[in-house]
DNA sequence: GAACAATCGGACTGACAGTCCGCATATTAC
DNA sequence: GTAATATGCGGACTGTCAGTCCGATTGTTC
């Protein structure tokens, strides 16, 4: 809709390759080669505009991985099970973990750059908050009786970009996924459940 | 020969003021506030010094941790029950990870600190590595059944200094140590028993 | 097509990690 | 005590980076 507030066109065209030349320089070169200046450079724009699109290092990271996480978000909200709404609890944490671990392995790189740059904040940043506060809502249904919020950050630990690296580059993506499950299985079986 | 290797008095008096002008930084005013820099202007010494003892800002934070875990490392190599050798793997973990926590609310501005600077190779960390191995070992005897390897990182993961920050703020070092042992319990309790 | 606001670009700033080398001093030999 | 020497010292210097700022430019509206 043609609302008053209206993107200019020169700009979104400037986010769209800006945060393509940040993904080109983060594939190509490792997140300690990707300054804001040469993602500039590499999308063709001047850095003021970086940084007036994303505010800091920081945002630009958060958006690019919020982009990669996009199908996620949704298959959670909204989509069919084992992921989305319909299935038990019980169901969907394992699920979404599945999920996390597939997302994580395929995108290490985006992964470790964003905890770089958002290590002074991690708690607010929106990707994580609605990675945590969905393990927090599972967990508060099939395991009330722990201390879901620390649990939850608990869990999210296991997607640490470090760790992931580390036991894909020994084992591949199938240990992460395999180790991550057995690990959560173990937890989860072992909590009393709820009574009806 | 009568020890050609001597460490000369001013490095050594150099070497101890600069451990101490770190921690006082740390404590006063946060990690974000210590730069080389200035550690080195309160400490009273040129900068030079600080990398000539430390190699570089990483080096000096692992030395200010080594320091802090040192009675840690002794307990669990050489101390009595329920830390040292002589207690079973079932117990020593669970003491052990108690005994992480304690450290990590005791001292959360190093922690958040030496994870800022080690943040490129955790992996390499000898404190890390030494916390580490020692659960791996206990794992390997106790819950052989599982990625043992992985599981230390995810119950390391516990202690990241956010997550830390975050439920000491919120609830104080007992809900830390807490919710660290009753997630763990809740782990170990269920993994299956290994086969004879 | 003119007026206007949104956007642009890149020079500039300040801070930091890490290097380098002439100078100072602790230690040793005598 | 003094001289020789190696060890350590200090701080100026470099290169890089995040983030700011403002005159120039360009898209949009009427």
């Amino acid at each position: 809709m043609s609302q008053p507030v209206h993107e200019r066109a020169d700009a979104t065209r400037n986010r769209r390759a800006i945060l393509h030349a940040a993904e080109v320089l983060l594939a190509e070169h490792g997140f300690e080669y990707v300054s804001l200046d040469k993602v500039a450079a590499e999308a063709g724009v001047g850095k003021g505009t970086v940084f007036r699109r994303f505010g800091n290092r920081t945002g630009l990271l958060r958006a690019l991985l919020e982009e990669r996480a996009l199908l996620l978000s949704e298959a959670i909200a909204t989509g069919p099970p084992p992921l989305g709404p319909e299935s038990p609890a019980e169901v969907r944490l394992p699920a979404f973990l599945d999920a996390l671990a597939e997302l994580a392995a395929g995108n290490i790189v985006l992964l470790a750059a964003h905890e770089r740059a958002c290590a002074e904040d991690k708690y607010t940043d929106p990707t994580y908050l609605r990675w945590h506060a969905h393990i927090t809502d599972l967990l508060t249904r099939s395991h009330p009786d722990l201390d879901v919020d620390f649990a939850a950050h608990a869990l999210l630990g296991m997607f640490d970009a470090d760790l992931v690296r580390h036991i894909v580059d020994n084992g591949g993506p199938e240990r992460l996924t395999t180790s991550v499950r057995s690990l959560t299985t173990a937890l989860l079986r072992s909590a009393p459940a709820p009574k009806p």
